[in-house]
DNA sequence: TTCACAATTCCATAATTTGGAATAATATTA
DNA sequence: TAATATTATTCCAAATTATGGAATTGTGAA
C-alpha cells in the first residue's frame, strides 16, 4: 500500500499547483507518481479529488475541503519529525557546502543558517555565495540555492518562492529627476547597474512581455549587488532590484517604485541537490530546514 | 526511508505493550519490523524512547510523552481515511463470510456488525458462528476469530483481547451447595458441561499452572453455550464460561465466580485474515472496522 | 549453572516503488 | 483545419525497500 502520509503531501501540493507536473517537480518526484497517489487517494476516499485533463487540473470542492484538512493534519505529522534536536550523532557531524546568489544569501539565506546553527552547533556550513552559475555536481555542492529555470534532471529541484523584480529609487531622486512613464525614459534618466561576473557586461532589466532593457550609460556600476544597492539608496540611480532586497528598504519607504505595470512575471527560486541516492542525514536535515522556512513567503 | 506512519503506529503499539513481540503480534507484523520501526524513531528523534533488554520495555519519559502526542495525530491522519462514506463502488459491494465462535459472535461480534451495516448498507455479510475449528483458507472465510493460538503463518493474525475463563454459578446454587474450595471439589458438585462438537467430547475445563479437569457426570450438557449459559443461571450446575458471556450476569449478581485463585491465564483473542495479498477494500474495512471495535475492552 | 524467551542483526527473497517510454488527450499555434 | 507541443496516464523493466526466517546475544527465572 502506497505511503499514507506521501500521499496527502503529493495530493495537497498538487491542489497547490496548477499542473500535476508542477506538483511533481516541487516536490522532486515523477509526474507519474502524482497521478498514482491522487488516483490511490481518490480511490481510498471513494471522490473525485480533481478534475483533470491533459491541459489543466481543477480541485473539486471535495478535494478543497479534504486538502485544508489533511495539510493541517500532514503539518502536525511533519512536526512530530521536527522539532527536537537530534543528539550529535556522527550523522549530523561534517560540512553541508551551499551555494546561493549574494544577495539573496544576505538577506533570506544567511538567517535561515544561523537559525539552523543555533539548532544544530556541530553542523558546520560552508557557504558560498556568488552570481557566477555554479555546477552543484562539479564544484561539490551538497545544496543549491538559484534564481530562474531548473531544466537539468540531474539535479532534485524544489520552487521555493517567486521573485519579483522591481525598479526603484530613493525618493530624493524621484523628486529631482521625475519618474520613468516608460522603459524608453529610462534611457535619459540616471540608472545603476549590476555586473555580470561571468561577461563583465551589465544584466539586462527584464519587463513584461519578454522585454528586455540593458543600461548603457549608468552613474554606479558593479558586481556586488550590496554596493549597487547602497548606490540606490543614496539616490546614485534607479535599478532594477529582486523584491528580497528592496522590500524592507520599500515598507520603510526608503526607496519608492517605479514602472510598476511594466513588471516581468515572477522567476522561480529554486532550490535544488544532485539526485537522490543515499543522501546523509545532515544534507537532508539542511535542505528540509532552508525548503521550510524559505518557504514562508 | 520507512513509512513515517506505520513506524508512528509500531511505536504507539509497542508503548502500550508489554514486549515488542506482544507488540507485534497485535499489529500482525514481525518483532523484527518492531525493533527497526522504534530504531528508526529513535534515531529521527535523537532520543531513546524505550529502556529495553531481552526481558522488558519500558518507554522512557521523553516516549511517554511522544507517545500522547503521536497517537493523538495519528488518529487524526487516520480518521482521514475513515471518516468519508464511499461511494457504492465495486468494491465495497460483494459478500464478507466471517466465522466466529457462538458465544462471542452472539455477544460481541454481532453489534459490531450491526453498527457496520448501518454504515455500509451495500455489505453482504456471511457469518458463520460455529466452535468447529474452521479453516480460513480451505471454507473460502474471508475473515476469522478465533481464540487461543495462531500459530500459522499463513494468516495475518491480530489480537484483539484477552479472554478470561470463569467458573461460575447462580446464587441459589452456591447456597444449596456451597462453594468448591478446590478443583478436585468439582468432583462432587453438579456442573454443566460444553460439548465439543468435533469429537463429541466435553471441554476440558483449564486452570491456572496448566491444570485441566474435565466433567464425567454433568448434570446438563450441550454443544450449545447459550443453552449451556441458560442451565447455570437457572441453577443447574457449575460451569467455566468466557467472561465476554459472563460479564453481563456477573455484573448483575445472576452469577458468582468460584475458583478465581485457580483461573488459569486469559487466552488470546485474534481476528485474522489469509496472507496479504492484494485484499478488496471490503473486506479490509471490514477487518479494519472490527479490529477497532473489538479491540475496546 | 542452565534454560527459555525476546531483542536485535543479518541475509535472501518477495514486494513495492520508480521513472523512461509509449500512448492518448487537449489547448495552442501556424 | 492540421500540426505541434505539452501533460495526464499506463505499462514495464529495473531499482529499491520491506519482510521474516535463522542466527546471535542478552537477561531473568528456575
Amino acid at each position: 500500500m502506497l505511503n499514507r502520509l506521501e500521499m496527502l503531501r503529493i495530493f495537497c501540493t498538487a491542489a497547490e499547483s496548477r499542473s500535476f507536473k508542477e506538483a511533481a517537480n516541487r516536490l522532486g518526484i515523477s509526474p507519474q507518481a502524482v497521478t498514482r497517489a491522487v488516483k490511490e487517494l481518490e480511490r481510498l476516499q471513494g471522490e473525485l479529488l480533481f478534475h483533470r485533463n491533459t491541459r489543466h487540473i481543477q480541485v473539486t470542492l471535495v478535494g478543497e475541503k479534504f486538502a485544508v484538512i489533511a495539510k493541517e493534519r500532514l503539518r502536525a505529522v511533519d512536526e512530530l519529525f521536527q522539532t527536537s534536536v537530534p543528539n550529535s550523532g556522527n550523522e549530523l557531524q561534517g560540512r553541508v557546502r551551499i551555494a546561493a546568489p549574494v544577495g539573496f544569501g544576505h538577506k533570506c539565506l544567511m538567517p535561515a543558517l544561523l537559525e539552523l546553527s543555533t539548532i544544530h552547533p556541530q553542523l558546520d556550513i560552508d557557504l558560498t555565495l556568488s552570481d557566477e552559475r555554479v555546477d552543484v555536481v562539479d564544484e561539490k555542492i551538497d545544496i543549491g540555492i538559484r534564481i530562474g529555470f531548473m531544466r537539468d534532471s540531474r539535479f532534485i529541484a524544489r520552487q521555493l518562492t517567486k521573485i519579483n523584480m522591481y525598479v526603484v529609487a530613493s525618493p530624493d531622486l524621484i523628486n529631482r529627476v521625475g519618474r520613468p512613464a516608460s522603459i524608453e525614459d529610462l534611457n535619459h534618466l540616471p540608472v545603476t547597474g549590476l555586473v555580470d561576473c561571468n561577461t563583465g557586461k551589465l544584466w539586462p532589466w527584464v519587463f513584461s512581455m519578454d522585454r528586455q532593457w540593458t543600461p548603457s550609460i549608468t552613474r554606479f556600476r558593479s558586481a556586488d549587488a550590496e554596493a549597487e544597492l547602497m548606490g540606490v539608496q543614496n539616490g546614485l540611480g534607479f535599478a532594477q532590484i529582486p523584491d528580497f532586497s528592496a522590500q524592507d528598504l520599500l515598507r520603510q519607504e526608503k526607496l519608492v517604485r517605479v514602472l510598476e505595470e511594466v513588471e516581468p512575471v515572477p522567476w522561480d527560486l529554486y532550490i535544488y541537490r544532485p539526485q537522490r541516492g543515499p543522501v546523509p542525514q545532515r544534507i537532508r536535515l539542511v535542505f528540509d530546514h532552508l525548503v521550510s522556512r524559505l518557504s514562508v513567503r
